[in-house]
RNA sequence: GGGCGAAUAGCUCAGUUGGUUAGAGCGCCUGCCUUACACGCAGGAAGUCGGGGGUUCGAGUCCCUCUUCGCCCACCA
């Protein structure tokens, strides 16, 4: 009747997760078609996320792990919702960290990018990420990722190097892309400029230098020596100072405005000005103005119309580079920034120009790629206008047009695009999209344009393109529609664009999730994505962010050859809160993920038991059994799992909003992974296997009508169970789906997802049954009733439970081991004693080994509990506020309890007369 | 400097709009190799929900305040 020798006792992932995989591959499952849209005339509603394209030299690691476990939970879930479900993977370029990563291969050779030129570099990266690029993509299978790989995206591609251009020249055209001389961010090791948010903040511990400035002396009036003490945390740039600044409202200062002084080492003379940017609480109120190298002092200059030298090179080499003649000492030059401060500071002292220096904490920038501190440089870039840009961007989230997930990422999104500030698209890299904009010698004429210019279309003279290239932001930004094959109409685009759901860490909000709305809007008039899921961040139990430079990391692929990768997926998305940090060990992987092991194999073992005690004859659908041939576990079991797949529906939400935006009931509701992963774990192992699958043994055992009834439903609930958990935990399922005997052909990932059944059975009286097995198993225990012996047991069953015990004393017994009789009255030997919430009476003989006084003891103090609750419960019931503020169904509830609690303790205080006399 | 978040069992965390006796996993204790599973089964211990104050019939949940961590943003040199 079984066939047990087809199931392994063992659950081997990794013998069985590749050909799996293959296996799905081959049937297309992940493939989307377009014409089965809605959108282009098709049958379904396509539900789509774009991949967040991991780097295209990056090794997989658990943040990928993480992030990509949840798009292909929720991929899976859609798709078996009936959704038209796409998932779209790719890879970026990465312009910094990728041409990083090509600079130190050729540094191995001695070389610079210089030595080998611009084409050549070009060609020796391509070979680079040709070679060994899009490894991680292939990781990504090893986890499960149900991606299509069909439309494998590449930032660099030739079809999106297209919308680059495209986007770059629509938004020159609308006067949204300028050229700008000014101070940005500067990374002298990646000798490129940066954006705002690449220049990332960090707090030091640092100095501020007050620098005593001599006054000229200009007539006999003047004090000799009279000098005016500035306060700076960078003394090094006082090589290009122009000016003082002091508030023009500091009236220590007023007399000073119009005087100069002469700036020391440098010997220039500068004028004192008064501008309103200077803050007289800070340091002595007086400002040294350095414009080529401070973003705020260039602003001061522009005001007043001030020279701006330059003393430090793009490398951060100091030297009089530009309008610095005879600025800097003979023996500063040549120095690096931080050393010629060390010397900038000696030479002062030595001057006696160095008043004080005093500890100060402020805020330094550092390149987030390298980590160098970032120099501000007076340069020549490209800026895209943002604030027209925010505009739709803003409005979509404040509307509900777009949810970002957990909701106070909401505020922060906000706040950022309020105050935005232009973007520096700029990079003098030459890994990235080359600017398309040529400049013309003769006539002077900038042109944007969408194919390469030979000619200027002004004057027909020679044209040269602008070395820079685009941040690489600027394409991630476009990813959405690029992917999709914008700028072209495409059915794809159509079909399947705005996507739904975008999932990403919260680092990355303003460097790619807002600029994607904001490009969305530009181009397209629609958002990209409805919901923006923001997950946590992976640490370790020092709560560390997970690195490879800190080496806490976890190579997920290890996990994946250790415990497979359900278990990887189970374990973060069950320990997950939604956008709370994961916590894992990397020295200590076994317990780190044994909630995935564990419960992989639990559910294999789940799949063993029932598998073959079901065996492989045709198994009647439960649409084929009449209502009446259900048990009483049978109709537990289904009303349980009605319940389980009702939790999961919620947990999971809404897929789309019903309206143009989403409304309030929808708008933070769904996504809780971890909410539905716990509903459906709870039910297959702690309902499905430690109920129902232990009760229905022994109607196995028997031959006839009700071994086919309990058949069917075995298998109907497990079908369901697997396909609740398919989401999660793909391969076991998949496993153990192919093995139902009710299968046919169709594979788990495409199977329709379970529905909430109208008539889900009753689960009142079996929960009676447990909670009676339950009793008779703590007094057991209580009494240390040896573990094998079997126990006589009478239950004095409530009114209302009579005919529901004499017919499942059996059942009950089996579970509990135990003789099980039914009686009117409880025996008057001296037994142990429990009573359940509906006023059964469990009675234990154990001949002798019961002692009143313990018995007595331990049903006084249970009582005693029971009463003091009862009190406050009927405290509350007759307290009027409560009775006339609180909801009907609260007060129903409550007076339902206080019934059954008051029979109980009715029965409870009787035992305790007849036994303890009191 | 501004904003946000966290603080619940030994550890990692759940706890929707305030409403039964606050839960799970891991760990721990006591028994069990009960014919699916010791990666398991049965039973158990363990929480003044960070401190203080307030609102309320009722607070882990709402308000104020303090403490300790963490994150984001920021042009006071």
């Amino acid at each position: 009747m079984s066939h047990p020798a087809e199931i392994p006792s063992q659950y081997e992932p990794s013998s069985v997760e590749e050909a799996a995989y293959a296996r799905w591959l081959a049937q297309s499952l992940f493939t989307a078609h377009a014409s089965r849209s809605n959108r282009a005339g098709g049958p379904r509603d396509p539900y789509v996320i774009v991949m967040p394209p991991p780097n295209v030299t990056a090794v997989l690691h658990m943040g990928h792990g993480l992030n990509n476990t949840v798009q292909d939970v929720i991929i899976r879930w859609r798709r078996m919702c009936g959704d038209e479900a796409l998932w779209l993977p790719g890879t970026d370029h990465a312009g910094i960290a990728t041409q990083n990563v090509v600079e130190k291969l050729l540094a191995k050779e001695g070389k610079t990018r210089h030595d080998v030129g611009r084409v050549e570099f070009i060609r020796r990266t391509e070979q680079f990420v040709a070679d060994t690029g899009g490894v991680i993509l292939q990781q990504l299978k090893a986890i499960g990722a149900s991606a299509d790989w069909t439309r494998t995206a590449y930032t660099l591609s030739p079809p999106l190097s297209r919308a680059v251009r495209e986007a770059f020249v629509r938004l020159f055209e609308r006067g949204l892309i300028y050229r700008g001389h000014r101070v940005i961010h500067w990374c002298p090791r990646c000798l490129t400029s940066l954006s705002d948010e690449e220049a990332e903040h960090h707090e030091t511990e640092g100095k501020l230098y007050h620098i005593a400035y001599p006054l000229t002396q200009v007539n006999a009036r003047d004090t000799p020596g009279a000098r005016i003490v500035v306060a700076t945390t960078r003394p090094e740039t006082m090589l290009a100072d122009v000016a003082v600044a002091v508030n023009p409202t500091d009236e220590r200062y007023t007399d000073l405005v119009g005087r100069t002084v002469l700036l020391p080492l440098a010997n220039v003379e500068i004028p004192i000005i008064a501008d309103e940017y200077s803050d007289p609480t800070f340091g002595t109120g007086a400002l040294k103005i350095t414009p080529a190298h401070d973003a705020n002092d260039f602003d001061v200059a522009q005001r007043h119309q001030l020279a701006m030298p330059v003393v430090i090179d793009e490398s951060g080499v100091v030297h009089e580079v530009m309008d610095a003649a005879g600025r800097v000492p003979e023996s500063i030059r040549g120095l690096d920034r931080q050393d010629a401060r060390a010397k900038v500071v000696e030479l002062l002292r030595e001057g006696g120009f160095l008043v004080k220096s005093e500890n100060h904490r402020l805020s330094i920038r550092r390149c987030y790629r390298c980590d160098t501190i970032v120099e501000p440089r007076l340069s020549e870039q490209w800026f895209v206008k943002m604030k027209p840009l925010a505009a739709p961007a803003l409005k979509a989230v404040r509307d509900g047009t777009v949810r970002i997930l957990p909701e106070r990422w909401e505020a922060v999104y906000i706040n950022w695009l309020e105050g935005i500030r232009d973007w520096n698209i700029s990079r003098q890299l030459w890994w990235g999209h080359r600017i398309p904009v040529w400049y013309c010698d003769g006539c002077g004429r900038v042109s944007a344009s969408r194919e390469n210019l030979e000619r200027c279309p002004a004057c027909s003279g020679p044209v040269r393109q602008d070395e820079d290239v685009l941040d690489t932001w600027f394409s991630s930004g476009l990813w959405p529609l690029s992917t999709l094959g914008w700028p072209d109409e495409t059915d794809d685009l159509r079909a399947f664009y705005p996507t739904d759901t975008l999932s990403t860490a919260p680092e990355i909000l303003f460097f790619w999730v807002a600029r994607m709305i904001m490009m969305g809007y530009a181009f397209r008039g629609e958002p990209p994505f409805r919901t923006v899921y923001l997950h946590g961040t992976v640490r370790d139990p020092n709560h560390l962010k997970m690195s490879k430079s800190l080496g806490n990391g976890i190579d997920p692929l290890d996990v994946v050859r250790s415990y497979g990768a359900d278990a990887l997926r189970y374990t973060v998305i069950a320990g997950m809160g939604l956008g709370a940090d994961t916590i894992l060990d990397p020295n200590d992987l076994e317990r780190s993920f044994a909630p995935g092991r564990n419960f992989v194999t639990k559910l294999w073992n789940i799949g063993r038991f029932l598998l073959t005690n079901v065996g492989s004859e045709p198994v009647s659908s439960l649409d084929d059994i009449a209502p009446h041939r259900l048990t009483r576990a049978d109709r537990w079991v289904l009303g349980r799992l009605n319940d389980a797949i009702r939790a999961c529906d919620k947990a999971l939400g809404p897929a789309r909003p019903s309206a143009a935006a989403w409304n309030s009931e929808e708008r933070y509701a769904g996504l809780r992974l971890n909410e539905y992963t716990e509903s459906a774990r709870s039910f297959a192992w702690s309902e499905l296997a430690d109920w129902y699958l232990e009760s229905v043994k022994a109607r196995l055992a028997v031959a006839g009508e009700d071994r086919e009834v309990a058949r069917a439903v075995l298998v109907h609930t497990f079908d369901q169970v697997l396909r609740l958990l398919q989401p999660i935990v793909p391969f076991v399922t998949d496993a153990l789906w192919q093995r139902l005997p009710r299968h046919d052909g169709t594979a788990l990932a495409v199977a329709l997802w379970p529905a909430d059944r109208v008539t889900a059975g009753d689960v009142r009286e079996f929960d009676l049954v447990i909670e009676a097995v339950n009793a008779i198993r703590r007094l057991r225990a209580d009494y240390a009733v040896a573990p094998g012996k079997t126990v006589s047991c009478t239950l004095v069953p409530s009114p209302a439970a009579t005919r529901l015990f004499t017919e499942e004393s059996g059942l009950a017994g089996r579970l509990a081991r135990a003789d099980v009789s039914i009686a009117a009255a409880p025996p008057a030997e001296s037994a142990a004693h429990a009573v359940l919430s509906d006023g059964t009476q469990v009675v234990l003989s154990l001949a002798g080994a019961v002692d009143v006084e313990r018995e007595c003891a331990r049903l006084k103090s249970e009582l005693a509990s029971l009463e003091k609750q009862l009190d406050a419960l009927r405290g509350r019931l007759k307290n009027e506020n409560f009775l006339a503020r609180a909801k009907p169904d609260v007060v129903e509830s409550e007076r339902q309890k206080a019934g059954e609690w008051s029979s109980r303790r009715e029965l409870l205080a009787d035992k305790v007369r007849s036994l303890c006399g009191g």
